[in-house]
DNA sequence: CTAGGGTTAG
């Protein structure tokens, strides 16, 4: 142990009272439990040389002798840390290194490289690979393997890449699989897509890894024929296979896809992972599949997925809340052991999207008594509970302590919704002097804010500003005219609203036709559309409505006709009205659901103030809960009236 | 001592 003071190329420290002595002198004492695996490239940093030979006296003061357990003594740690320092202490790493009975240094190195490479500094692996190579020790597959990791997470290392490919080819590895399968990773991850496709193109023996990784690039670009045509090519998927073409189909809005692969891969026999769940539940989330959700909940409990997975349950908080399920989504949040700001935010956000803005703004206290920092997610919550309710002041209160209290610059999104909470709460003109103060360029969601206050406050002046800005931003959007001729119709102004049919036309627009779906508890999603649905059982339905609206007449329900823009008598538009889509599928619901249970219907529209009128009535008329997924919130019709207590 | 997939806003 002596000997191994003797090669310190700092200082002498000949015994353990010197090493005492080191500890007390004016350096500050270090600890050798603050070098962790992950924060010796930041350690390295940090060390002076005469605190790096303190370390080492005191390691040697420990008494362990280094041949005991090389791997389990702090050793290789210093040795670590002086490998980036400077050269000298490279040398004196080196001969931290001879003391150990390790057979090969390359392999110590190699352990090094592998944690630098995952670490936060992947560069500090590039850093150790050239003085490394500059001091003559050899690479081997797994040297290489690990700088090619670290070149993949290392943004310009593309040329030092390339350089270690040559070096594949020169050591003759270049039949290592697994050194290939890195190598693609590393082009497709640095950008060279031709070089990383020649490569997997010429690989004799792709494995499943081969394959996986050129279909998650291809997801991650969006291109997901490609990645579907290799998907379907490869002899073997493994579940990462699956869950890359789930969660890419996710990603790029195609949740129908998702949805149906995972089916499949079920069929399969293939036992979904954490990531394939957070990957179908997101997929479940945006079409509102609460059956297949709670399924796979199901299976997320019984691999204890719940409860050891915070992703897996923020996902399933935003699957319940999207669903429409906003006390499943607590009851998940409640469980949780740990929380992150994610679930915080879903959380918050949840209750607002579902009316119930007091409890987002009580759990935002709870979540700063908990000591959790918020980020603009969690403020874009908050203003959308404040707008919801129409808490003016709250609100502004919120957006101004966002900046002033956390340090969070508004991003578009929090302008948005300061726009729609300023023009929901009546106060156009200060809307329109916001947008005009804002320092971002206003964008569709903005205007349509202002457009939608525009017509709940029966503003035409102010709706047509809007509409002369959306019609720039998002030219092929037909709900922007649609709103207008409500606006108009509103008015009376019937020349207008032709006026508004005649721009539709010259751009080609046509009124997307409102749709509603439902599902029964067989997971079988049935869809209706406004005024032409092809259900099989559409005579039905339509029979079974005409019998619910003699009841809602004797409960005083009168059509309001002035949501139908065209030009026809009162009772041609009630026809009109009498087959919007989220009426039949209500219709159909109570037709084919067992009493209690919840009608769930998503629409691809906001709902029309007729539907709403007649949805509270029939909640109450039937003593049923109706909640209805809106382009933009939840309402949940219960004995007569609706969570959003008509603010909406 | 080896590579590949994931959550919140709209």
């Amino acid at each position: 142990m002596t000997c191994a003071v003797a090669v310190s190329p700092f200082q002498v420290v000949s015994s353990r009272k010197n090493a005492t002595a080191t500890q007390s002198s004016k350096e500050p004492p270090i600890s050798t439990a603050s070098l962790h695996a992950t924060t010796i490239a930041t350690a390295a940093d940090f060390f002076t040389p005469s605190q790096l030979q303190q370390l080492h006296a005191r390691l040697i003061k420990s008494g362990l002798p280094p041949s005991s357990s090389a791997s389990a003594l702090p050793l290789p740690r210093v040795a670590a840390v002086c490998a980036l320092s400077s050269p000298s202490a490279f040398s004196y790493a080196r001969r931290l290194f001879g003391l150990s009975d390790v057979a090969s240094e390359t392999v110590l190195w190699n352990s090094h490289l592998n944690t630098l490479s995952s670490s936060p500094s992947p560069a500090d692996a590039l850093a150790l690979f050239s003085r490394l190579r500059f001091a003559g020790v050899a690479s081997d597959v797994f040297t290489l393997s690990f700088v090619l990791k670290a070149c993949s997470r290392t943004p310009a290392a593309l040329p030092l890449g390339r350089a270690v490919h040559a070096l594949v080819e020169k050591l003759g590895f270049r039949s290592d699989v697994f050194l290939l399968n890195t190598l693609v990773h590393m082009y497709a991850s640095r950008g060279d897509i031709s070089a990383a496709r020649l490569l997997f193109d010429v690989i004799p023996a792709k494995d499943v890894v081969t394959w996986n990784i050129m279909i998650t690039h291809y997801t991650k670009t969006g291109e997901m024929e490609i990645a579907r045509h290799l998907f379907d090519l490869m002899p073997e998927r493994s579940v990462r296979s699956w869950t890359a073409m789930i969660a890419g189909y996710g990603q790029w809005k195609k949740p129908r896809e998702a949805v149906r692969l995972f089916r499949e891969m079920e069929s399969a026999g293939v036992q979904p992972n954490e990531v394939t769940v957070v990957a179908v539940l997101a997929a479940c989330a945006d079409l509102g599949e609460l059956d297949l959700g709670k399924r796979v909940h199901e299976f997320a409990k019984r691999c204890s997925f719940q409860k050891n997975n915070v992703r897996v349950c923020n996902t399933l908080i935003d699957m319940y809340i999207n669903c429409g399920c906003v006390e499943k989504a607590r009851q998940v949040f409640d469980e949780m052991a740990e929380r992150t700001v994610v679930s915080w935010s879903a959380m918050i956000g949840g209750h607002a999207m579902h009316g119930q803005g007091e409890e987002s703004l009580k759990l935002f206290s709870r979540m700063r008594e908990a000591g959790m920092e918020p980020n603009g997610v969690t403020f874009v919550g908050l203003l959308h509970a404040c707008s919801h309710m129409g808490l003016l002041e709250e609100g502004k209160r919120f957006f101004r302590s966002m900046t002033e209290d956390y340090g969070i610059v508004p991003e578009i999104e929090h302008y948005g919704c300061m726009v729609d909470l300023l023009s929901r709460a009546g106060f156009l003109e200060e809307a329109r002097e916001f947008i005009r103060e804002m320092p971002v360029k206003a964008n569709s969601v903005v205007w349509g804010a202002l457009l939608g206050g525009a017509k709940v406050h029966k503003n035409i002046n102010m709706g047509e500003e809007a509409i002369r800005h959306l019609v720039e931003l998002d030219p092929l959007n037909d709900g922007y005219y649609v709103v207008l001729s409500n606006i108009y119709a509103d008015a009376g102004r019937w020349e207008d609203v032709a006026k508004v049919r005649r721009m539709m036309k010259d751009r080609g627009l046509k009124k997307t036709p409102g749709w509603s779906t439902i599902s029964l508890d067989d997971e079988v999603v049935h869809e209706f559309v406004a005024g032409e649905s092809d259900h099989p059982r559409i005579e039905e339905v339509y029979r079974g409505w005409d019998e619910l609206l003699e009841k809602l007449r004797c409960r005083g329900y009168v059509p309001d006709t002035s949501a139908v823009l065209l030009d026809m008598d009162e009772k041609e538009k009630e026809k009109v009205l009498y087959r919007h889509s989220e009426k039949l599928a209500v219709v159909f619901g109570l037709m084919n659901m067992r009493a209690g249970r919840p009608i769930r219907i998503m629409k691809n529209l906001r709902v029309c103030s007729d539907c709403h009128a007649a949805l509270k009535l029939i909640s109450e008329v039937t003593d049923r809960e109706i909640v209805v997924r809106d382009r933009n919130r939840f309402h949940c019709f219960k004995h007569g009236s609706c969570s959003c207590r008509d603010y909406w």
